[in-house]
DNA sequence: CTGAAAGCGCTTACAG
DNA sequence: CTGAAAGCGCTTACAG
């Protein structure tokens, strides 16, 4: 038994009147037939096809999710958000996935030689008649004109774009969560592994850490302050630099997890212990937070809670309410075993 | 312009051969036609509406995917490889998250908690008319039951169930190559940190271990296999208890990464370094394997190549043609810091 | 409360 | 080579 008709036909009334008590128009029929109907529908397990009705009402309950690299580990928990939405609300999720970070790592510049690619996802994606699309960004930045202009609702997550609607973390009060973590410990020296100066993430983090330090009344110190590439390497560079400095920190906070832990390798490798000479803070709360030695205390980002945050605004959209531009969720500090208080210790 | 039949009205011809052009139905029309209408096509951007297509033809070029839970590492690379082959042959995915991982965890049998969800995660699936259903499992084991029969085409990646198409990795083989490594490099008491018994992953590796051994007249010897719980504390309490043993191994083979970097933590605790003087090995490859002191030498999983099977395999079926069953794919060994060559050492 | 009819945007024999 | 017509499985005013 695969559509209406038949129903119909079994029940002995029309077509409408099936349609009628599948979408729950109660005032539009009899109880008496339509538990005839019901009865008639869970008998022959009929399940109404959803593409003709998509095509019908002009609404497939659908939305469309490019994914920039679902093999990032942002990506999956933001999705997971979007899917939980959905779920709830009855829709699907069309993912597309564009495997950028292989293709093109962190040279965000390349990504105009795949302009073509993401313009075909996109327009492969209309075509299904989604009722709006959320772009997933792998790492928070500008990513204005990827996209094409379309005439349905756009949301980025985890990035955003000029004029466009967007989800993200706030960054700003992140950092000022961990800046100010680290001088409640009593630490007087804190050093920051900062990530490239052209990222406006970076930026607002560096914004975090010295409304911070401000706001307590502390110095703002240049030499404290060095800039890797987000990488492992660079924070174990950096880490190694910071170490033999003469101005040695009493912390050590970086803006990504993976500079924190190269940095945690780097202290240890020049003898000192984290956290008792120095302690570190990372920043995102990767898996491997956990089962490093010791563990790293970090950033938790609310990526499940930007993903719903994402579908929720983006169906609000589509059903024409009022929604808020440019949304910044909170982070959370995960305090593990890599700062601690701060005790004075050889140097001055 | 949004129709077909829009398209038409300005080339000044019929549906049909709008359609016939867009399908590249060659021979049904002139060229001269031809180029006036893809011309208009042009110019007006249409894109045709692939769910009245689909409707019409009773084929959506859409792929269902299930996962269990896609925050767990395996799963991001396999929806990587389905979407790859879906890209190429112009299908789309519909993706439903079921998150078992944080409602369930380890506790498999739990699962029929959720069959009422997963029920309806399928039958939303079916209502939107995908051409076949890839389910993707958590974890490599038996989920016979967790999907109920239906009439389209199903295929277990990362799982499999009784009488149903799955495609996998090749345990058996993967752990004899690991093992092979070892015996390569000189080692002669290797013990393994295996999974528990009642996955039949566990088992297959086993018998690859076991396999290796024998091949090289190696004796297989009881006391040198210990069973974990797959966690990183279990890893660390079974590798203290290897060390701490009066014959002491001269490699560690873990069944997994999460075990073997326990594992690694409680030989450096105990004073003895690796790979100097005990060489280890995990399994899985997981992301934080290179972050790791030392980095962790271990066994990468064909995910995306699982994934981009499934998909093949998947549409092969829906188009009736011959496919294998039950695949298996071979396992790569990513040869790290964490396991050399064996020298004697103070023990005997 | 119930049904006949039109139509969503395509495709596909079929006739010419 | 081109077009008229029917139909995929639904929904929705509208008439009764």
């Amino acid at each position: 038994m695969n559509t209406i008709k038949e129903i119909a036909a079994l029940a002995k009334v029309s077509p409408a009147t099936v349609s009628n008590v599948l979408n729950n128009r109660n005032d539009q029929v009899s109880s008496e037939t339509r538990e005839k109907i019901l009865e008639i529908i869970r008998e022959t397990n009929f399940k109404p096809n959803r593409i003709a009705k998509s095509l019908r009402v002009n609404r497939t309950h659908t939305i469309g999710v490019i994914a920039e690299d679902i093999t990032v580990f942002n990506t999956p928990s933001i999705i997971n958000g979007i899917n939980a939405f959905s779920e709830q609300n009855n829709y699907r999720i069309i993912l597309n996935d564009l495997g950028l970070n292989e293709k093109m790592g962190h040279n965000f510049s390349e990504i105009t030689r795949f302009k073509k690619t993401i313009d075909g996802s996109l327009a492969a994606l209309l075509s299904f008649q989604v009722d709006g699309i959320i772009y997933v960004g792998l790492h928070p930045r500008d990513v204005t004109g990827v996209l094409p202009l379309v005439d349905k609702p756009v949301l980025y997550v985890g990035c955003y774009a000029e004029n466009q609607i967007s989800v993200n973390y706030d960054d700003k009060s992140a950092f000022y969560k961990a800046t100010k973590t680290l001088i409640d410990l009593g630490h007087d020296r804190i050093a920051l592994i900062a990530g490239p100066s052209d990222s406006l993430a970076a930026e607002s983090r560096l914004a975090g850490y010295k409304a911070a330090l401000e706001n307590q009344d502390m110095l703002y110190r240049d030499e404290f302050v060095v800039t890797g590439d987000w990488g492992f390497e660079s924070g174990h560079k950096l880490g190694k630099l910071l170490v033999d400095s003469d101005k040695l920190p009493t912390a050590i906070l970086a803006m990504n997890d993976l500079m924190a832990i190269g940095a945690v390798n780097a202290i240890q490798a020049s003898g000192l212990k984290v956290p008792d000479d120095i302690s570190v803070i990372g920043f995102d709360n990767r898996e491997f937070c956990q089962y490093t030695k010791p563990s790293l205390t970090t950033v938790q980002l609310p990526l499940y809670e930007m993903g719903y945050m994402a579908a929720s605004t983006l169906i609000a959209l589509v059903d024409n309410e009022d929604i808020n531009r440019g949304i910044e969720l909170p982070c959370d500090l995960i305090a593990r075993d890599s700062a601690g208080l701060h005790h004075d210790y050889k140097y001055n």
